[in-house]
DNA sequence: TTTACATATTCTCATATAGGAATATAATAT
DNA sequence: ATATTATATTCCTATATGAGAATATGTAAA
């Protein structure tokens, strides 16, 4: 077998730093592909396929106008990560075991 | 280029299912590799490697004992990720935009 | 010492990217 | 209608796995 797709789900999808600066970028405001490809200075497609992959786990979504796509984060897309952290909370306390 | 190793830092060793599944199995208390083993039901080996990762990451520590490996996760090495999520909670309330 | 057990490592292979280049698509402007 | 702009998609390639098989290493037991 092989590695699994990093589109399958939100914590593979953030695993890339690439991605997590672009969702970095969108934290203020919603911004097209072009705003964003000058904030990181990547390729177009470069940034098209990042925005791609977390937008099929739902981190951001898009929203079309005229021929402009902007795009917006989805902070409640990120609760699966708060949620699985959470486990570790009450870890800490007895972590000098 | 290509992919970047998922061993580079906590937030893509972390995209991996089966490590996740590790450090759950490691929640209670310390494990040799044999008992995580028996609970995951992968080979040895592929606990041993996954571990690795966890290992070179900081999120999980080795204790010998004899000839055993006693595996113990180390929470306070996941804060990064909590830190970097935390970004995102102010953004919540204006969500809904 | 030989054997058995616990764990890590090496080798090999199939596969999933990530990125660049080129192209397609869609909308707007001229 | 044509050119231009914005964005997505396709094709290609180099690379990094993840898993299995086999082997190495280390330790304890017989």
């Amino acid at each position: 077998m092989a590695r699994l797709k990093t589109t399958s789900d939100v914590f593979s999808a953030i695993g890339e730093p690439k991605r997590r600066q672009l969702i970095e970028q969108l934290l203020i405001r919603e911004l097209t592909v072009n705003e964003l490809v000058q904030a990181v200075e990547w390729s177009q497609p470069t940034v098209s396929k990042h925005l791609g992959v977390l937008r099929k786990v739902n981190i951001v979504t898009e929203r079309k106008e005229g021929k402009f796509r902007y795009y917006r984060v989805r902070p409640d897309e990120l609760r699966p990560i708060q949620t699985w952290l959470h486990q570790f909370e009450a870890l800490k306390e007895i972590s000098e075991r």
